[in-house]
DNA sequence: ATGAAGAATGCAACGGAAGTGCATTAATTA
DNA sequence: TAATTAATGCACTTCCGTTGCATTCTTCAT
């Protein structure tokens, strides 16, 4: 449980308690999340501020921020030692048409994006929609 | 020009002065469009018909609707014989973080993406960030 | 040709969500 | 302990997508 607090300090992020609740908000749920998820999860708390703790995590690389096809912004934890490159850190997201749960595939990269010429790739965002594996066993 | 009438009855659309107006405007653009591109464009129109006759334009398989990450859809023809299936027609979008244009790459088509075992996936959508051609010239 | 049915359009309003400004509170440090 | 900085909370704005309903236009059968 302290391991919250070491968590957000080797990021330089301050460990506040808002901070703390909403890390181990997204630590259980292993699903991406949006900004709407944790406003009803933290009924007391103010939008704004778990607006602009999201915003933290994602500066300080603590969270990545998925664009997932619905025009609503998820957020996840990243990986260890993930600095959000391309090349080396990006993973698929699968969006579920069913359970409407969005879901890192971390085990499977993205494949090399060729691009015509002149055209430079600053960053890659693969999104694959369809019945997830809870979904597709029922 | 009466080509225009063609397509959309091709598609079992009925072509009327405003559809033909869309239709028109969205083949003179190169790259993708939001409904408010399309309403800032025709200025005495009703946002409401325009954002019908895309949608028209979506379901009768006519253009396809393209999430680029801004949450903003934006909306392209398709290519001929287009049915927006998945191994078929599935190319990669680039949106450019400079002069925020998002084009349809459709000579690069979307690699076949492996998934976990019980995921099925239905749709594809692949986008890149960085710096398109135009802009990486100057 | 005319009237009825259906399709397209236009207007108004709603609702969800992101984002901003500013005052207030909490934490840090000199 | 005072002063500076960071975090929080509240109110409000803006932007878009979306829907309901009334109106106009089109089509088609009588």
């Amino acid at each position: 449980m302290q391991d919250l607090e070491k968590i957000l300090e080797n990021n330089n992020v301050k460990p506040t308690a808002m901070r703390l609740l909403v890390l181990q908000f997204l630590l259980d749920k292993k699903v991406a999340i949006s900004l709407t998820d944790v406003e009803n999860y933290f009924d007391k708390s103010d939008r704004t501020t778990l607006y602009r703790t999201l915003q933290t995590f994602v500066k300080s690389e603590l969270a990545h921020k998925i664009e997932d096809g619905t025009g609503i912004p998820k957020y996840a934890l990243c990986e260890e030692n993930c600095h959000c490159e391309i090349d080396n850190d990006l993973h698929l997201h699968f969006r579920c048409t069913n359970c409407n749960e969005t879901v890192c595939i971390t085990d499977y990269k993205i494949p090399t994006i060729s691009l015509p010429k002149g055209y430079i790739a600053e960053d890659v965002n693969l999104v694959v929609k369809g019945i997830c594996d809870k979904c597709s066993h029922n």
